[in-house]
DNA sequence: TTGAGGCCCATTCATACCCATGGTATCCCG
DNA sequence: CGGGATACCATGGGTATGAATGGGCCTCAA
């Protein structure tokens, strides 16, 4: 799971580090795919081949044709870059990709479960007080409370052992 | 479980002691997650790795494009600090979560059953004074009453034996 | 031929790991 | 019941490891 929040740097030649926990998560696997969120919040999303393959499956399952499919094919299968990190764990960000994030020098990695986003850090602040305000709000915090009694109730006793796309893996 | 409330103290390499009793409830695991609590109260909150899962099997039942998903994702995802504990069970406070919390010298450990929080010790004392201002209202006793009562006629007499996410264990 | 990208090596710095110490509470034995 | 020994816990600090970063060179394609 990706998880936390990291700093990283844009070298001269549009390199970036991946955060060494966030390499963990790949569980080892050096392919990674970077595309713009979906949701217009401007920042960039990225997984690993464990994610794309969920995606796939995902898709697959909407109607051929449908204009839903044929959007969200066109955003995340032909939208995304596919790069592949290097012995030190770094990628090249296209220059695409980063205009459309405006990226440039210091850059944040935020985790998001089985993926995660790279931003700027001055969006990323904004980002962060907006969701800061809305965590807080009452019914946020009694949805919360809601799903996760739901999740005890369910489970019962023991810890969760649902289905895991990314392990939390450290070695 | 989490429960009791011990003093420690950061040392000059921003280390913090986890106290032992909390160690044992962490059922050995040495991954510590930390994030700023929700409710703006301004202490820390903590768990382990079985409190992680939970959170993410929670999220996860959340609408995912909602906005209540969003903001809590980007509070406990990616705003918790991924730790690990040291051999002789210390971890580094973060930087940024010291200083949200305002914890600087010595810091409060405060049990809360499948988390734990950590306090500046003055702002400790007076969410004290005004929780036990709370606890003795008549309608928070009458509240805690029919709860004890829906408890124990779900389970007939005997001991508590529901779900537990964290044992009790110090074996 | 030239430029960009990929591959590899080197350096620096933080930190995670390890050892050491002192205090305290507990237990055992006198 | 009292005193001493012991085990455990909190704490301080040194050092090796590994992560992040910078840069050089070679390869391949235009």
């Amino acid at each position: 799971m990706f998880v936390s929040t990291y700093e990283s740097a844009i070298d001269a030649k549009g390199r970036v580090s991946i955060p060494a926990p966030f390499r963990a998560a790949l569980g080892g696997g050096t392919r990674i795919f970077l595309w713009q969120a979906l949701d217009g919040s401007g920042c960039l999303e990225g997984g690993g081949e464990a994610l794309m393959n969920m995606y796939r499956a995902t898709l697959t399952r909407l109607a051929p044709q449908s204009e839903v499919r044929k959007a969200l094919v066109n955003r995340i299968i032909a939208g995304s870059a596919d790069l592949k990190m290097d012995e030190t764990g770094r990628i090249r960000l296209p220059e695409e990709l980063c205009k459309a994030a405006e990226l440039d020098g210091r850059i944040k990695f935020a985790g998001n479960m089985d993926s995660f986003q790279i931003w700027n850090p001055e969006k990323h602040a904004a980002f962060n007080a907006a969701m800061e305000a809305a965590a807080a709000a009452p019914e946020t915090l009694a949805a919360f409370g809601r799903a996760y009694s739901e999740v005890l109730h369910q489970q019962g006793a023991g810890n969760y052992m649902g289905p895991k796309l990314v392990d939390g893996s450290e070695g």
